[in-house]
DNA sequence: CGAGCGGTTGAGGGAACTCAAGCAGGGTGG
DNA sequence: CCACCCTGCTTGAGTTCCCTCAACCGCTCG
């Protein structure tokens, strides 16, 4: 199996079945493998369903176009992460994805995907927890922009990483994170202006909350990082 | 079949395939229908997976908890939409459904759902493109909230209505909108507070684009309001 | 070297929040 | 019946937070 496959989301869906220690060059062939430069698309608005894909390495961004042709990013995207089940049966879209760093995504037909359904019974579940896990994720991203004012989103933002860190450190140890975005994607995905990033970035530094290096961040007080993120209990009801 | 179960989204589910036109006796125990009293809820936080629904009559407002307890309503429901597709397998859950008003909801156990899945593939098409919509739309409420100021989200919310409207003037030339929540709730939904909630409602009918009458706002100038969507395009690229 | 891009910092103003008062409607009890 | 309270909603005054506009810094690249 190609080396990302121990942690797929959706085992169940791959054509990977054969072989172990395979040369890279058969394993693309098998597991339809597609390699992005940063900056470029995996799929753009007005693009039909045909695949999902799940990525094996790199970051990419997914954003939204409004009316006006403004872009908002709706999300990051780590290894493991599973893009495009959310277009499967929705025929109009007017998002894209782009890739932050080189990337590398295997795709899945849908075709595949709908026959293997029947097949294997535990796909289904896969699939339902996917979708059900980014409802949920959205609905966060619902309550951080609702309730937290800046500096509160982007310590939220370092600690629970709506998907940069994923790959990374999400639960290890390891305090040191690196951003592939830069300040206008996280200020548009936290709804904020891209001055009031960095600014806020300067404020937790100033509190030896982290330490800033361009886009590289030290956590240097985890726990000091979630104890901003506790609304002010004026009544603890 | 019930009056609702021409607008079902998802009809396979559903064991209704019998009778049109039974007593409604009859038919309760076919489609187990809930009733739901205003302030009941229809599930908590904590509760593990069981069932869908889909509701049938009423509307219902879902809110998450953070972990200061606090709540925040991420959506209102209305007639056809469905509910709780996310739970099925995700075992924890800090959010809650609440009825707004009378409300009956089909219940469909997941047990029931997951056996149909085998046996009927357009089922398949339906569930995929439930999620796909609830995702879809979280997205455009994250727009919302980063990109608009309390007045534009507020017309937006009176437009496309987040759902009160889906059972009543989606799309029909009706410009009168009942509200079944409260300015609190609408508030937390679009990440105000009510006392600016009620001064959008009143900056909007003091440009003549809706009149007020407590719950019930009669949509003036619909396009008005679609104008003030449009983010200032300073530079339209 | 100069231009361009990404990022930081500063000054000023405006939008929305906080605190507070007031109003309308519904229910209860004297 | 009216007094009273309670809840939901509106309106006002003052303040804070964040956005806007602008300059500046460091780096890369032609």
């Amino acid at each position: 199996m190609g080396e990302c496959c121990g942690s797929c989301p959706l085992p169940a869906a791959c054509d990977d079945t054969t072989g172990a220690g395979l040369p890279d060059a058969l394993l693309d062939s098998v597991l339809e493998q597609r390699v992005l430069d940063p900056g470029q698309a995996l799929y753009r608005a007005g693009q039909k369903r045909s695949s999902i894909w799940v990525i094996s390495a790199g970051a990419l961004k997914t954003c939204e176009l409004d009316i006006g042709g403004r872009e908002q990013v709706v999300g990051f995207h780590g290894k493991a992460d599973v893009l495009g089940i959310e277009r499967i049966e929705i025929p109009e879209h007017r998002g894209f994805a782009l890739a932050l760093e080189p990337t590398s995504v295997c795709r899945i037909p849908v075709s595949r995907l709908v026959a293997r359904l029947t097949t294997r019974p535990e796909l289904w579940r896969d699939v339902l927890r996917i979708a059900g896990r980014q409802i949920a994720q959205a609905r966060e991203v619902h309550r951080v922009l609702s309730q937290l004012q800046t500096s509160q989103r982007l310590a939220w933002f370092l600690l629970q990483g709506a998907g940069p860190r994923r790959g990374a450190c999400q639960c290890s140890g390891d305090p040191e994170i690196y951003l592939p975005m830069q300040r206008q994607d996280i200020a548009s995905y936290l709804g904020m202006t891209l001055e009031t990033v960095s600014r806020s970035f300067s404020a937790l530094q100033k509190e030896h909350l982290v330490e800033v290096h361009g886009r590289s961040i030290r956590l240097l007080d985890p726990s000091g990082l979630a104890a901003r993120l506790v609304p002010q209990e004026r009544d603890a009801a």
